[in-house]
DNA sequence: CGGCAAGTTGAGCCAGGTCAACTCCGGTGG
DNA sequence: CCACCGGAGTTGACCTGGCTCAACTTGCCG
């Protein structure tokens, strides 16, 4: 393989191009030697990291797509722990032991490899890309414990209203937008929520019946009553009152 | 105030006596300067660290005992999002915009508000501590992702099976004993677990029915069959028949 | 314009939530 | 020492949100 030089392949990749983001902190000479030494990779929906492969490239940045991880109970059951974006870096560094689970694909996902050593090279010396790094993990740590939070002890419609906000915060421009990207097929949803595909369906006509979202497309929703879906997403019982649902009273003899 | 030798107010704390720990890992004048620096504190069930309190001393040490993140929805539903014990360290620096849960003691929790300036400086020059605390929270965020990944799919059972090994994995010694101490109340499982309390006593004695474990108290639990523990908590199907729940074939005519 | 996978709709049912009553246990004061 | 108290945990009976299964519709790709 010929000599490219990093500017050339970390160009069009997110992790450089967001000033925000991991390698747009690295000068020249660390982007060089991260960009040779790291092994960009294409996966499309179903691709899996395996752990073999892991093992030698324990570092996942992801460019562009969402990338789940996925717990498989012995019965076929699954669940989605955790979904990570643009942006995201994975360490699964000294992690092979505990049945971590498997990093599944759900759609085109462009990630690259990094490479260890480099990594703790820059890591070592370069504040600025640790500080990048801390924050990163340290928002996957607190949206992991802020699902858990979710699904604990949410209703269907509770947690797919918090979802959409999820989606909404994480989402690259936009932010105070009415358009809100679901990046991830209903099965997917339904697997991260903790809930069946049906019920994520019924949940999604249930907000459209009552004027809170609209779904032009199965990817895109446009948010009409924001404060309606924030109550909703907060718990709060006086608001959500379902088609049909309306807590009649039992009217006696 | 007089000054107190490092060496003196540490001695007794877990962060510093546990090699392990990220404390351990400072050299004589770093642990002189963040002992100086930070302020110990001890708290009682229910105690909470209050937002403003964290916006100066957003860096928590533990040493001993169980403290909560918990979220809190509108109509009183309470979850508790994450479980942080001893040698945790939680990092809330700049998150106090976002809606994050409180921090509440679950019982009498020994803590250290680190100085995060100090803080700061080891983490740029001591590699070690750096390593240390970047797998305390790359712990922190996959034990989040587990926990997900639990609470989302699997059943009362399993879930509580669950709980007894992450208890298991994170008691100090005796990792291999059949002992394994429950660190918190019924009614916190429960939160944490998603599930009410009612449904938690009903777990327990399912298993100690089925003869998986024991409970000599409430606070400790003895193993008895911890392959088939294990198959619960997986999701085998085949394992966990329930008292009076055979699957009986519905018999026609 | 087929053909298949993804998503939706409907009907029935069950795991676990809810409510209420009870037991257990540690602490307190007479 | 024991009666009392209050909070934690347990037990039982009932009820419902959402899971299940099956049939249907929609969307996507060649």
């Amino acid at each position: 393989m010929g000599h490219i030089h990093a500017s050339k392949k970390c160009q069009g990749c997110a992790l450089f191009a967001d000033s925000k983001l991991f390698c747009a902190q690295l000068n020249g000479a660390e982007l060089d030697a991260l960009s040779q030494k790291s092994r960009t990779l294409s996966m499309k929906r179903g691709d899996s990291l395996e752990h073999e492969a892991l093992a030698h490239w324990p570092l996942i940045a992801i460019d562009s797509g969402v990338l789940s991880m996925q717990h498989l109970l012995q019965d076929g059951r699954k669940t989605i722990a955790a979904l990570f974006m643009r942006g995201d870096i994975v360490d699964l560094r000294n992690v092979s032991n505990r049945n971590r689970g498997a990093l599944i694909a759900l759609g085109k996902v462009d990630v690259c490899r990094l490479s260890p050593k480099v990594f703790e090279d820059v890591m070592a010396r370069n504040p600025d890309a640790q500080r990048v790094i801390w924050e990163n993990l340290r928002d996957q740590a607190f949206r992991a414990m802020d699902h858990s939070g979710d699904i604990a002890k949410k209703q269907a419609l509770e947690k797919l209203a918090s979802f959409i906000f999820e989606c909404r915060n994480r989402q690259v421009g936009y932010k105070d937008g009415d358009l809100v990207e679901i990046p991830v097929r209903r099965v997917d949803l339904a697997e991260y929520l903790g809930m069946q595909p049906e019920t994520v369906s019924r949940c999604f006509k249930d907000l459209e019946k009552r004027g809170i979202i609209e779904a032009p497309s199965l990817k895109m929703l446009r948010l009409l009553n924001v404060p309606m879906l924030r109550r909703i997403a907060n718990g709060d019982k006086d608001a959500p009152i379902r088609e049909g649902k309306m807590k009649v009273l039992k009217f006696a003899g």
